[in-house]
DNA sequence: TGCAAATCTTGTCATCGGCAAGTTGTCGCT
DNA sequence: AGCGACAACTTGCCGATGACAAGATTTGCA
């Protein structure tokens, strides 16, 4: 049957792609508790049951937006590091501003991604997405301390990730610095980012 | 009217600590997203609308939970730095170790602490309770390294706390060794705590 | 070409949070 | 003592939600 191009087609054709989407901005206007199934169909054009096609339940759609949002933060990780050139130091540090930008630009997503709310891992992707984060700042850490052992490159990428982790989840729920000016909060992260490499460093070296 | 003792009274009479008591609970057992107002009330032996009389609203009843999470957060942290004895260093890491240990006592209270949802910090004993956690790092960080300057002493008190908020958070979302035995998280701990240490007394003698 | 499967729709159900109105118990004031 | 206002709790209702069922439409393959 013809139709007008402007007329919605029966199907979608990308429904999956736009209920991502879709959510993605939904969820960082409403926050976690106000992310709703219906109002994601709403967005994307579809009726309120059209979703069940593509997603099994609603903690499957936030686990596919969690694994693209793992996906953008190695992004953005492997960007500012590439950016920050050849020293191993300096790409350390670069990887976690990289992590801290993304982490601030998208701060509902962050906090879904490291929430066990629907995100038990139960995917083997969402796991795997995670991981390669993990590696990242595994290959940065190894790089620094290349003769350490390898139970301490272990430890001290734990440590690395966990002060970065920790330094941009406290700025974001208001903990730190709730009333400093934003380039404040950013030389605050950088003396935490230079703490930790100097950490790191130290531990290598011993 | 006289009634025999077992019989439920009209009044409740400690239903607000009882249905922050029932909620705790029920947060630990099904998530924050399985967390219901009326399962709560049920809990507490009320009807459904008996809560409204005590919490504005089902982030009211979360908030309060939260705050006394955080007084008991910060008596955990006491009490374990209190176990380490007098030396600074010793009383840095162990009040570490009780904030790890009380996150992964009650990961979901844990989780709704510092989370904003429903958290916004709106209610100003809430911000209060949370702020008394840092103060406790921050005075620990300061007996460590008392002839250091405020601002490199407030920098380490952030660095301290990061570090330890972000490892505890990660291995509780599976991020970090989620196959190794909880013994060997302890001993991971320890090392990501007396680096950070190392980090502190180092930055505070420059 | 024709038919099965994929996609999307409308309709329904139990449950949720919040509100309204009525019931029961408590307590202060005279 | 008694009574009247108020606090605590109840039932009942509303719109919205997630999930499911059954029907309509489109696609694609045999």
């Amino acid at each position: 049957m013809a139709r007008a191009k402007t007329a919605k087609p029966y199907h979608h054709g990308e429904l999956r792609e736009a209920l991502a989407v879709a959510g993605r901005r939904l969820m960082e206007e409403k926050g976690l508790r106000g992310f709703t199934l219906r109002e994601c169909a709403r967005r994307a054009g579809v009726s309120h049951a059209a979703p069940a096609h593509h997603f099994a339940s609603i903690d499957d759609l936030l686990a596919e937006i969690a694994v693209r949002g793992y996906h953008e933060l190695a992004a953005a990780m492997t960007a500012e590091a590439r950016r920050s050139g050849d020293d191993p130091a300096r790409r350390l540090v670069g990887q976690g501003v990289g992590y801290m930008a993304f982490a601030a630009a998208n701060p509902v997503l962050f906090q879904l991604m490291f929430s066990r709310e629907a995100n038990r891992f139960e995917a083997e992707t969402l796991a795997q997405a995670a991981k390669s984060a993990y590696l990242l700042q595994r290959e940065a850490v190894e790089a620094l301390i290349p003769r350490a052992s390898g139970e301490v490159k272990e430890r001290m990428a734990d440590f690395a990730w966990a002060s970065v982790h920790g330094f941009i989840t406290l700025v974001l729920e208001g903990q730190l610095g709730e009333r400093d000016s934003p380039w404040a909060l950013k030389a605050r992260g950088l003396a935490a980012l230079s703490a930790m490499v100097e950490t790191v460093v130290l531990a290598g070296n011993r």
